[in-house]
DNA sequence: AATGAATGAGTTTTCATTCAT
DNA sequence: TATGAATGAAAACTCATTCAT
């Protein structure tokens, strides 16, 4: 009899009782739940019943964790970000020339969504309206910080005074869309992707690696087992 | 016998040639809703009752004209595409550089942003699920005409053998991203965004306009009364 | 072919159509379902479905007349009001002296509550909490009514200058509370409970008319088939 | 075994015979919650979940003292009739005239309610139907005591012989009805509010004191700090 | 005993769609 | 064709109650 058990919700000694276990597990299952539905659905036609459809618990166990579909969505795209912004800032913040800050941040990018493409495909398909995207701190704050690596490395001197803000928009478009079309071809190639995109942002068009371009194969969509 | 019949509640003029005029004008009415509307809610969150509610129909007169939401969303692309489609693909036909190719694209679509928020802003703001992006027949087609323009180009010396794929998809990621920062300027300035895009194409970073930002004034996304 | 058709929700001209007819009769059948319901259950346990179920209506309808239960028994209390506050108010005005203020107000009570017991008990037993019983603009005009009756008759001489407060607090306390013992009895004699109130009212326990009380009958309150 | 068990979120002080005194903290904890969210949501609109949480304790602690809402309900009435039966069937018990008898009462009710405003209100907007109001063994034993004490009194020659089922439901519904008046006044005043009520039964409105009412200041209904 | 998350039946509410007028 | 109320399936959400810890 010495173990200080827990008062009133606040935290055990240790933490980790049966019953924190079983609580991280479950707001894990419904994670995963959503993250399939989202992917596989589109968030605008995904319902909260439809995730908990997709998990072994009772509809009121939903509520225990989220208090609606939208709540789900920002916690899973809340841990993308932190899952990728502190290795992209990191990488950013090394690069002591262009070339180092384009490709690096490329090659992470689409490295990270080469290993999480259901991360990635349930938040680019479910970027529903405009409110969504910019309320959520995570993610604004991940738009914000490219910007502002922008802005320290043409302080620095590594970048021409060119204008952040199209610059961020350039890069994330480029990104995603070319994320996209890398997740269609198999087997996936985030360097070759890296590679055009950084080469496309160094050099422009004429500086683009010649393609031997793998035939895309049909495309399919929804099959995705590498 | 003794119920005349009404036009969209205003009596209707005496003789009834003007049926087809009438259907014409109730799409459009519908349409011009639906645009508010997904504008506003994003097409997830959207209803056909809201867009119902959005016009002096009543909401069986709907199903005369669509067969659901998703069909309204894709008669409002299917304008959109056919709008800027000929403009663009025109343009890129005659293009006899690189240079001119780029420029005169990126010129082409930001002027029809600029022009058509509305719309621009529905389209952007609704992909919400891969299967949408992909079946409309009239925007699939207008990412393969630019796919295809890119092979003619390849194929007539233009542009390197680079991959067309990723390159259709750098210049749809980078037009749409930018034009979401110019939409969120005042004044909105097509022409410098697409400078911005056309240079960053052209010769890459270090070949971009330096830059004169306007100070992005709290970025006010909603009044939007340029 | 002369007749003005109804224009965009708009009366038609002469607003009796089959459709105004089955909106009048529907929003009746709700509100008879509601009375019953709110009788049988009260009003606290009372659910929508209840009265729904009680209705050969579909779920969705309900929605077309009433946002909420709340509504439906506001509505039915509007009802009530309207169908007694203006007899009461009349009965008062004529009254000459205390006496017939006094003994025509109870006597239309009791004759209204013995005549519709339904109306009664829904009020009586969902007087649930004070905001509802305060809040319905045709409630608390009633209860204002009667205490402006009661200071105008002060005025004019019929009342000694009393409380009007209060005595307006205890004729709506006598009333309601001696009513529903009223009920319970069989036969019902509205004329015996009024002069009870009355001769309690304008003599005090002294002058009340003696007792020739019918055994009452296990008082059961709810079968109630007179 | 190394849980310690705890006590209402504080550590248990050392010893352990005072489980009894814990468990009559607690239900007394449940009992003043549910007093206070039945005075402010009523009856029929608080859930168990809101007693509970207006507690600092967990809710399945709730079901070892109490089965339901109505349970606490019923205990809460029970207290009130317990507190004050003895002391109204006491004074009525002394009374040797009808002036005391009447006089007695009143005033003992009153000064209970201004005592106890809180369970006056929470029995007051919770007679939610008519099974309630009737089964409960305490309340309803104190409405009989009453008729009981009238029949005394009638056979002692203190009453005429009237209705007593009548008279009971005078005297309850003047009652509840000026108390409610009376907290709605500040100062409460129960000696006036007694005056008025035993003057009104003692010789009718004619008996009735002169007001000098103060001015009902607005009459906050919630804000109850006198 | 106390705890508080899980349960799942039940309630409220919405909405696409139909269909009599 | 236009109308708009009715429909009922399905979604969102609540809550009393249980039970492993």
């Amino acid at each position: 009899m010495d173990a200080t058990p827990m008062k009133n919700g606040l935290p055990r000694a240790a933490a980790s009782g049966k019953r924190e276990q079983t609580k991280i597990q479950n707001r894990q299952l419904i994670l995963d739940a959503a993250r399939q539905v989202f992917a596989d659905l589109g968030y605008g036609a995904a319902t909260v019943r439809d995730i908990i459809r997709a998990t072994p618990l009772a509809s009121g166990t939903f509520y225990n964790y989220f208090k609606s579909k939208e709540e789900v969505y920002q916690a899973i795209r809340d841990e993308v970000a932190l899952a990728i912004r502190p290795r992209l800032h990191e990488e950013r913040a090394k690069a002591t020339t262009v070339e180092e800050f384009i490709t690096c941040s490329f090659r992470t990018f689409f490295e990270y969504v080469s290993d999480d493409r259901l991360n990635f495909r349930t938040i680019r398909h479910s970027a529903d309206n405009t409110r969504m995207r910019v309320d959520t701190p995570e993610v604004i704050a991940g738009f914000e910080e490219l910007r502002a690596d922008i802005e320290t490395a043409i302080a620095a001197g590594l970048f021409p005074p060119v204008d952040p803000d199209f610059l961020m928009a350039a890069i994330v478009g480029v990104a995603f869309e070319v994320a996209e079309r890398m997740l269609w071809r198999q087997p996936h190639d985030p360097a070759a992707a890296a590679d055009f995109a950084a080469n496309l942002f160094l050099g422009g068009v004429r500086a683009l690696p010649l393609a031997q371009r793998p035939d895309v194969p049909t495309a399919e969509v929804t099959s995705d087992a590498a």
